[in-house]
DNA sequence: GATGAATGAGAGTTCATTCAT
DNA sequence: CATGAATGAACTCTCATTCAT
């Protein structure tokens, strides 16, 4: 591997490294020689991957996006849309303890950086929540449901919202139960003339 | 007013103050001197009633608790369970571009107590959370439906879940339209056997 | 001597010592702690005083104007023009071991400052530039010769020029040898028709 | 072209791009890497033109010397002495717009070069005006005036003032009024006996 | 109690210089 | 020779907390 492949290799740990760490102790309690630790990287180092500390946070939404993205991808070669929503919500249960921890890794992040007075970075956090509507909303209307985007704000607040109580009273049994009730849920719905 | 009250007034604006201030800027990028201009009280003088900054956000949780229980009180003047929670779905609503701009101030400040490794305050955050939940849980209870606890968590989280996509999106129409959709669902709830 | 009195002396303390300190070894240099160091002062207190370097810049900058003022209204007291201004000659030849050490304070101030991007306070040490010539314009005019503002920036130039030169080469003589020229130019001035 | 000459081109890339630079910005504001860019040379390539920053700076000094060299190369192809000093005072002049902009090279260089500590850059680019000084004074000895030394001092530090003060109060119309004084002053020279 | 001032431990960031390939 | 990457010391600035009156 020569040292091209080595530092934008370098990059990415830094990038996952951020996603990590500013997940788990959020944006304004991590620092970057936090960061830096985590990725095992001198403090000076990172300057030269990231001008600022702003820009890792944006790195470490782009990498919840491509979390996102690898789920969905996944999620689209399953059979039907009623399956890849029940595959999502099944997924987010699955992550429940971490959820309990740490909530969820872009909702924490969003509620953080909508605290700025400078509305770049929430605008990017947005942004990773909105493509996770657009998703379902797809899913909703292959689906041949009426109204698929309130219905994918309905699921995916319902996402949000689990997440932060299961977080702030640290339990993941609060995420089964309600991602039981969504897949109730997602069951009883049929297609108008169905 | 003697000295004891004019200092316990003190106490309460800056209680006040931090509760403001807190949900607007976070507490991570909240110093004391913005609570101390906020109520008009000198820094070095904030100290002789909080004696942390902790100390202060522990006040403003308490100053949303109160607050949160001044609603319940109202509302548990309504004659029926579902007339109760019809009302808080429209509190909640008419909180649209506040919830916008700031998000819940519970919820908000829940997420990032939460990233703290000390977990003393975030659990307050929690308490206040579970208080609604209680309140809650019990108009359903009155109610006669069954699962009434369940009940209780699908509204909450739903309520956390639009307050967060509201202020991640930016969109007070988030709230209107996901209030409309729990008060037909309050609608179509019927206890057993009714 | 109460509370806020001496913090007004410390700051006093601070701009002098600034003033000293970034006339020694320039503004790019001079560490916040070298002035601190100057001042008697910790760091950190520093800026409850001046909020950023560059304020501490413009208070050295004022310093440096304060002195010039004290001077001229020394001077103002002599009785004819041509007396002010041999003696604001003399004056400066009497800073000639400063003057090769490190230069005229002003002039080497707007040297660094116009190198910045940021034009604010290069204009400031212009101002304090332009008030020396103002008031040498003044005394000219006051003497009825022709052109005032000519004589007054053919005057202020040699100084500057001079104190150039002796920084430069670090020698004193330099400053000696073009005062006294500049005093034999003065003596050669007469008004028209005298 | 051969490696070597090659080499040696870049090198003087290099030197070139460093005067430009640190007369615009100055020494301490100018990172080798603003050099570098203006050089179009990789930064971690500099070091092996020149060991540090100062090498740099002392290669601009040189640069600044052979401009200047070039400058009386030329000037001493003129028939008299007068009509040299006379091509001087123009050159000065027709550079008032950069005066205005960045002051004079040599000179801005020599004040930050003196802020230094250290006394061997400084002593440098006293050596550079020096040499302006020393060719001067041959005119003025050339030309049979008394006291030829003072007579350069007096013009190179009318040179130095004017550039400082065009630069301090950003007005290259300065530059015009003291270099026409000069002029008249050249023309009302003549040598003893004449 | 009240208050302006003091303090010091970090935080983010910059950059000359060096290294490994 | 060339070069992107690495390094660490230093700097400016912030702020919770404490102190002296």
């Amino acid at each position: 591997m020569d040292r091209r492949a080595r530092a934008s290799q370098k990059r990415r740990r830094l990038a996952a490294a951020a996603a990590r760490v500013l997940h788990q102790q959020g944006v304004e309690r991590t620092t970057l020689a936090d960061i830096a630790r985590e990725a095992d990287v001198p403090v000076g180092n990172v300057y030269y991957y990231f001008k600022t500390k702003d820009e890792l946070v944006q790195a470490a939404l782009a990498e919840h996006q491509a979390h996102l993205d690898e789920l969905t991808d996944a999620l689209d070669r399953l059979p039907t849309p009623r399956d890849r929503l029940r595959a999502l919500v099944e997924a987010w249960v699955a992550q429940r303890d971490t959820a309990a921890r740490h909530g969820c890794p872009t909702g924490t992040l969003a509620v953080e950086l909508d605290k700025r007075a400078d509305g770049t970075l929430d605008a990017e956090a947005g942004a990773v929540i909105r493509r996770l509507l657009d998703w379902t909303a797809t899913q909703f209307r292959q689906w041949g449901l009426p109204d698929p985007d309130d219905h994918a704000l309905t699921l995916v607040c319902a996402y949000q919202g689990m997440s932060l109580l299961t977080n702030a009273l640290r339990d993941p049994a609060i995420m089964t139960r309600e991602g039981e009730r969504l897949l109730r849920w997602l069951d009883s719905l049929a297609p108008e003339g169905e």
